[in-house]
This record gives structure tokens, C-alpha cells and sequence, in this order.
DNA sequence: ATGAAAGCGCTAACAG
DNA sequence: CTGTTAGCGCTTTCAT
């Protein structure tokens, strides 16, 4: 790494032939303090001698990272394949750029929380959380977020515990459940199956699940509710909890899946088995991600504005490091219904 | 953000009654350097006072930022949307996590490449570099990327001009391209039809094309080849740019996407238009990103190595930081056909 | 409006 | 094996 020396704010100060801490002004924006030939000058010798200000200097002084993390939960590797979270990360970081923060990111197993290096370095100014995992495991991230003392913003979830250096991000899962219960009520469907998957443990995942029974139970013309889980809710475990509950109680008049990527695989199933969407069968899904079109019937699902959610957060952490607090504890956004051809 | 002043090497040194520098040692791991009573006294006073080293002093000694960045070019805000991007920098982020590296991510628009803060502020010791658009704007933003003299892993591109700190890694683009069109040519398709998307200029997607087009002159068996541009390659671009192209020329007997988006929406244009796939179409993709199967019949795609690229890369990165250079200048990774039943 | 002095917390280099 | 010295590059404070 023969990288040559960079240039330092003296050796801007002596080409210019003013003292260091002119130049520091220069650098800081702080123009106030010089006149102009003065600013003039010092502008000329920064931009010919390329000077950059040295990070771990300025970092040593001021003690700012100009930086946030964002730790994704997830018990896959693969922690970046749901286009929910990818959207979040994207508002988040997008906003977090444009007003001269980095962005750092880490994707963590549930268990592996605690030990990360984005906790264990703390290189950064504030977070951005997605939890998953067990209750326990979910609580445990809790403590050790709270344990940083440093501002975050935790999406999608909300804990009891409030505190000056935590605010939630959240869209309106138990609503938009309902709002999509009702629509597949409509229809007076016989039976429900609502079709959940167990890779990742969401709390917002129990919301929905809440928010559909609680519509359907208050409703009272349902006969039959029963819950599944399919595998880790890729294609393959989705086809086969579908025809492992089929083969046990028959066809359901609706099925309700916990997000689109399960409704898609139960969509296949149905129709190499010849079963009719929606007149036979409805099928739901949830927090479209651009996909829910792609078949020939277009999935019935909900909207999440989740890119909105991560601009919303990022802008958050921005006015707790600025003004020393979040606006809110809790910031729920709505969902929109798609009104798809599957329910 | 009055929050509690963090403890200083000094305070342990103090704290253990014994000299900074030895505080020091311990914690970076130097235990050669001690007896194994001090080692365990030291201990003890870092795990009783929670200490952890400050940062910027660090960096400031040492230079080394334990970070390396990752652009990606995008003309969207949604830069993280393609399944391909997000699979590479899980890849390179759990790498580099795993090797006690952060990681700085940012997405950027073709443009503004060169003023975005991760290429101003310099907060990395290297870079991993997803570029896009046109030529002209690739080509500045290569000649941005070796300014900073930093080692520079480029996915999915290379360029003529070499140097020590710069390693490209790629699929063989080509070479997939060709082995898919012969397998489409299998069928002896009269008429073939590319379809590309005109949202990014990838490098990739030129020699995608450029591998359907060599095989299927060299067969002499297409009478007619076209290639058309669907718009930003979305659902509704897709089957827009289908539709015109059917009432001019008819229905072509194969037709070849860039990737398996467009495909999904080739797809379902012609299952609403009743035609049968693959016998009067065959239809193929790019880049399964784990939906290729979620249509009733399978799509015929490939399947790219893209989260082993990410490794390989982020491998390559930490290589280069240790021992000053790449192990090669461009790493080529095979592409795997993944028998759909499309084509 | 400009400059000089001091020190942030750490580690390389050397002395004991 | 342990301690001392010096200084990384910057900015805060205070003097001019």
C-alpha cells in the first residue's frame, strides 16, 4: 500500500502562506472569519494542492463519524433478497447520503447480534435496526442497541420501553391486515388458511396474523381458521405445507399469505392443480415488491411504502443528532390496498 | 447527545497501574509482548471499566480506516431493487464483516459518481464498485475510481487498461449467453427476438447480446433477428413494447431477455394472448434471482454465481490491503442453465 | 481578522 | 518484558 502522504491542512497553510487555523476556517465553511483575498487565496492553494482534510484527525478531535449503521437481522446470509428491506435501506441510505453522512451496513444473525462489529467498533453516530429472530432473541437485540447509547431508529417494530435515543418506524400492519381480511371477506368465503413463514420472525409478521383472525373472528361467517407455516416460505416449502394441509382438509375458499413471495408459490400450486383464482380459491398476499404482477392473475396484496419509511427514518437519526431528540416515539405509516384479480 | 465521555487507554493503564503502552499491547492482541499475570490484570480492568478503543485516535495513528466501500450506480433511488446487485453485496459485506471490515455502501446515479461522498470523503481503505450507464459515463467513472488510488474490486466489468489496484470480477457473460442460445436454437426457431431494458447500461447486458447474436449467426438457421429495448424494463414497458413489436412483425418463434424480469413479463404477455409457451414461443431469461419458478412453467434462465462474486471480490479486496496486490487482474466466473420450461 | 499554543487518544520507536 | 517520549493532523481557546 505505497500510497503517497496525503496533503496536510499545514502544508495548505504554508503554500498559501497563512496559518493553520485560517485554513481550518477555510475548510469549515466559516468564511466570516477571513476576507475575501484572504478566502480567495486559501480557496486557490486547497484546490491546487488537492487537499482533503484528514478523517481520523477530525474524527480525533470532534468526536463525529458522520456516519450511521444500519444492522439488518437475518437468519440467512442472504439478508438482502426481501425487497421490503432492500427499500428501507434504500430510502434510508439515500437521505443519509445527501446530507453528508456514510452509510455503514451489516447484515447479523439473530444470535449474533450483540457481537457484530458494527456494536463492538461503534463507528458510528446513530443506527437504523431491522430485528428478527425470537421473541428472546428480539429482546436481547433490544438491550444491546440500548446499551450504545446512541440514537436509533428501529424499523418495523416498536418496544414497550421508550427512551429519548429510540423511535420506531412502522407501517400500519394490524390495519392493513384487516383492510385485506374484509376485501377476501367480501367473497364469504367457508374457510380461511392463512399461510406464515418461519425463516424469519417478524413482530410485524404477528401483527398481520392478529389483524387478519381479529376481522375474521369479529365477522363470525368463517367456519374454519387455521394457520400454517411453510418451511423458510421459498416455492418448495410453500407448494408442500400447501398440499401436505390440502390432502388433511381440503382446498380452503381463501388463503391469506403473510407476504408476496408465499402467495406466489400458493398461486403456482393452485393453478397446475387446476384450482380456480379467485372463484375457487382467493389468494392474498403482502408488501408488494414489485412483483405482484407478473402473473397472468395479478396478486391481491398491500402496498408498503417502505423506501418512504427509510427516508423517514434516516431523517430521523439526522434531527435526534441534531437537535438531541426524535420527533416522535413512534411513526406509523398507512398501507395501500392493490387491488389485485386474486381476492 | 450529552452522552457520558467513553474511557481512555490512560484510564485502564491507571486503572491496572501499569503503563499505557501495555494497555495497548493488550489490546491489540500483542500478548507476546507481557506476562500472562499482567496480560490477566489488564484484562480485568478493560472488562471492569467496558473500555473501547477510540477510533479516530486510532485511525489517525494508523491509517487504517477497517472500512472498505461499496458503490453501486444506478439510475434509480431504488439501487437496490436487482436481486444480482443485492446477492453481490451480501456477499462482499458478510466477507468483510467476517474479516473485521465495515462496510460503507452508497448508490449513486450515473452523474454524480465523482462528486459523491464516499469518493470525496475518503473514509475507506478500498472499494468494491457496481458502475453503470452509458460509455461515455462508465468512462468517467473508471477514471474517477483510479484517481483515488485506492485498490478497487469492479463487479462485472473490466476495462483495457490495468493496474495493481484494480481486479475485476465477472460471470462469463458470453459464454452463458451462447450456451442459452443454443439450447433456444435447439428448437429451430425461424425468428428470434432480444429483448434488453434501457434502465442501466450494464456492461454485462452488451455481452449478453453480443453471445445470442455470435451463436445465432454462426447456426444459419434464423431468418430473422431482432433485438428491441423495453423501456426501463418494468411489467408495463415490457408487454408495451411486445404488443408494438407483434403488430408489426407477428409473434417470434424464440424470444430472449436480458434478464428474468423482462422475461416474467414476456412471459405473461403471452399467456394473456393464449399463446403457448414454449411450443409456438419459447421464451428464455438472465440472472435467475430466485423467482424464476414461480410462473406455472418454469422460465429456462441462468443461474449466476452473484453472492460467491461478492466473496470472491471482498476476498480479493482484503488480499490486496495485506499483501499490496490483487491475485489476478480479472476473475471470470461460469454461469450455471438452470433447465426451466420455457425454451 | 489572524495567529500561537495546547491537546484530543493512541501507538511507533526506542530506552531501560 | 515494561515504560517514556514524541507526534499523527486537526480544532478549540485565547491572545494579538
Amino acid at each position: 500500500m505505497a500510497r503517497t502522504k496525503r496533503v496536510t491542512l499545514r502544508q495548505v497553510a504554508e503554500h498559501a502562506k497563512v496559518s493553520p487555523m485560517t485554513v481550518s476556517n477555510f475548510v469549515n465553511g466559516r468564511f466570516d472569519l477571513m476576507t475575501p483575498e484572504m478566502r480567495e487565496k486559501v480557496g486557490q492553494s486547497v484546490k491546487v494542492l488537492n487537499y482533503r482534510r484528514n478523517f481520523g484527525a477530525h474524527l480525533l478531535r470532534t468526536s463525529k463519524h458522520w456516519s450511521i449503521g444500519i444492522i439488518v437481522v437475518d437468519a440467512s446470509d442472504q439478508y438482502l433478497s426481501d425487497g421490503y428491506t432492500t427499500q428501507i435501506i434504500a430510502g434510508v441510505s439515500n437521505t443519509l447520503n445527501a446530507n453528508g453522512f456514510s452509510v455503514m451496513l451489516q447484515g447479523v444473525k439473530p444470535d449474533a447480534f450483540e457481537t457484530s462489529n458494527m456494536l463492538t467498533n461503534l463507528q458510528t453516530d446513530g443506527l437504523c435496526v431491522l430485528l428478527s429472530g425470537s421473541e428472546v432473541q428480539r429482546a436481547r437485540q433490544f438491550e444491546a442497541i440500548q446499551a450504545l447509547q446512541q440514537p436509533t431508529v428501529l424499523f418495523l417494530e416498536a418496544f414497550e420501553q421508550k427512551s429519548d435515543l429510540l423511535c420506531s418506524v412502522m407501517q400500519d400492519d394490524e390495519a392493513a391486515a384487516q383492510r385485506l381480511a374484509r376485501r377476501v371477506l367480501a367473497r364469504g368465503p367457508k374457510s380461511v388458511l392463512i399461510v406464515t413463514s418461519g425463516e424469519n420472525e417478524w413482530a410485524a409478521v404477528n401483527r398481520r396474523v392478529a389483524g387478519i383472525t381479529g376481522e375474521i373472528d369479529s365477522a363470525r361467517t368463517v367456519e374454519a381458521l387455521d394457520i400454517i407455516t411453510a418451511g423458510d416460505g421459498r416455492q418448495h416449502d410453500v407448494i408442500q405445507a400447501l398440499e401436505a394441509y390440502v390432502a388433511a382438509n381440503g382446498y380452503p375458499s381463501a388463503i391469506m399469505c403473510i407476504n408476496d413471495e408465499i402467495a406466489l408459490g400458493v398461486l403456482k400450486a393452485l393453478t397446475l392443480a387446476g384450482r380456480r383464482v379467485p372463484e375457487e380459491t382467493s389468494v392474498t398476499g403482502f408488501n408488494a415488491f414489485g412483483l405482484h404482477d407478473i402473473t397472468a392473475t395479478a396478486l391481491t396484496t398491500m402496498q408498503s411504502p417502505a423506501y418512504e419509511m427509510g427516508c423517514i427514518g434516516a431523517r430521523e437519526v439526522l434531527q435526534a443528532l441534531e437537535k438531541g431528540a426524535f420527533s416522535q416515539d413512534v411513526i406509523t405509516l398507512p398501507v395501500d390496498l392493490i387491488e389485485g384479480d386474486t381476492a
